[in-house]
DNA sequence: CGACTAGTTGAGCCGATTCAACCCCAGTGG
DNA sequence: CCACTGGGGTTGAATCGGCTCAACTAGTCG
């Protein structure tokens, strides 16, 4: 736990991937964040099953949300990164039906529950916004259902890579023409409903192919265009997101 | 369209599936309501890349959400049922990212955008209440993405026709042991990301075991509590959702 | 120096797919 | 009136994408 530092500040409201707030909203939101956290990679700082007395936002790291049957099979939902907020699915309810799990090392800004009813209570603006972070969390859970439910595993590959590639990039994450990538093929695999094997044979293939380089965590995408033609990747406009 | 009857008369509301709200809260949601609509069975009102200038609440009969890629392949995220909220997903995009479909013959209440902002102006308590059926739409995209990720056939259907037939049975939807079930085997092989004559198989065979039967339309659970172990389906509490 | 994590590769198998018929029934129009 | 058509459902055969099992390498940590 850090002395949380000034949201005016904020190394993310600085790039172009986020709404500009007035002082006024960003000072508010720094009242009601309770304080920031580390969390250390690998660790499960929230469970299925317990109850969100908190919401978070990410600050820097990456984390993933999952879900899991009572015999271990389990998959994930989507990929947090600077910026996302955490919780909104399981504010109402006692019991979260994900886990959420920090793939690196994770800084969160943290929001105890009533804070968040203050928000909506007194900037119904900042309200809004959270209504649509929550609506676009959904649109990428579509987007991963109608990878796995109608791709192949060559085109699920290609599309995850490249979209998470794109949302990296835009936080700023991206070096001049590649990007650190922390997911082993395990997190790969389970993201995408493949069996380990067969998504290090799929990897491997592509890679042979020309498509991208993923080698000692870094990913560069050697043919970005080809990519996206064989995973038929939407050319969704970029938009600048809220940030609560 | 229709003109709109009171919303205080709303059939939904009498059913104990909904969190009660005050006389004043009622007439003010009646207050941005713009119409009734009647959409007929098959037609597609929200087509993908609309933009989304109305929002809806079904106040009866059935649809799906779905996506497609561009040779043709689509994939069902959810279905519809009456007192689901839709149009959040792409409220403050120019074009949706997926189609919305009638299942059958369907009664929409249209609000228009400008509306649901006044509601968070006014009423931020309504604000909170469609972050929660955001983030509920959002929770059932999630098991859906965990069936077609880590079930085997059978289990997803186990698991589909579980989950349809409790949220039908919440809104009042269910006979005494049976339920009007609209979808065709397509449209179950379109949300289970199964093809058309897998489908059907599995159906059969299922339906052979005595775990269920589907015949002309509807559905009866004959083995409800073997079905749930098949699927591993979680005993999440049914709780009263917000209905604006 | 184990022990463990991440990645790699081959062999064989099986669940789900595609292709191809076929049935029943409800419209619909000549 | 009835042939025609199209949607929904059913079934068998052959194929294949992705699975499991199994073995092995390289790097890292205590």
């Amino acid at each position: 736990m850090n002395l949380p530092i000034s949201c005016r500040q904020c190394p993310l409201r600085g790039t172009h991937a986020f709404s500009p707030y007035s002082d006024e909203e960003i000072d508010f939101i720094q009242g009601i964040l309770a304080h920031q956290v580390n969390v250390k990679a690998g660790t499960i700082f929230l469970h299925e099953g317990d109850d969100g007395k908190q919401l978070y936002t990410v600050l820097s790291g990456w984390a993933f949300r999952y879900g899991s049957l009572s015999d271990g099979r389990h998959q994930i939902f989507n990929f947090l990164l600077p910026g996302d907020f955490i919780g909104l699915q399981h504010q109402l309810e006692e019991a979260s039906q994900h886990g959420v799990e920090a793939l690196t090392d994770l800084t969160l800004c943290v929001f105890p529950r009533d804070g968040v009813w203050d928000l909506y209570r007194t900037h119904p603006a900042l309200g809004l916004d959270l209504t649509r972070l929550c609506a676009h969390e959904e649109r990428i859970v579509d987007a991963n259902l109608l990878s796995v439910g109608r791709r192949s595993a060559t085109e699920r590959i290609a599309m995850l890579l490249i979209h998470l590639y794109k949302r990296a990039e835009r936080v700023g994450l991206a070096g001049s023409d590649d990007l650190d990538f922390p997911l082993t093929q395990q997190h790969i695999a389970d993201a995408l409903g493949l069996s380990l094997v067969h998504t290090n044979k799929t990897l491997k293939r592509l890679q042979k192919s020309g498509f991208f380089t993923l080698a000692e965590g870094r990913l560069k995408l050697v043919n970005p265009a080809a990519m996206a033609r064989l995973a038929d990747y939407p050319a969704w406009p970029l938009r600048a997101h809220p940030l609560i």
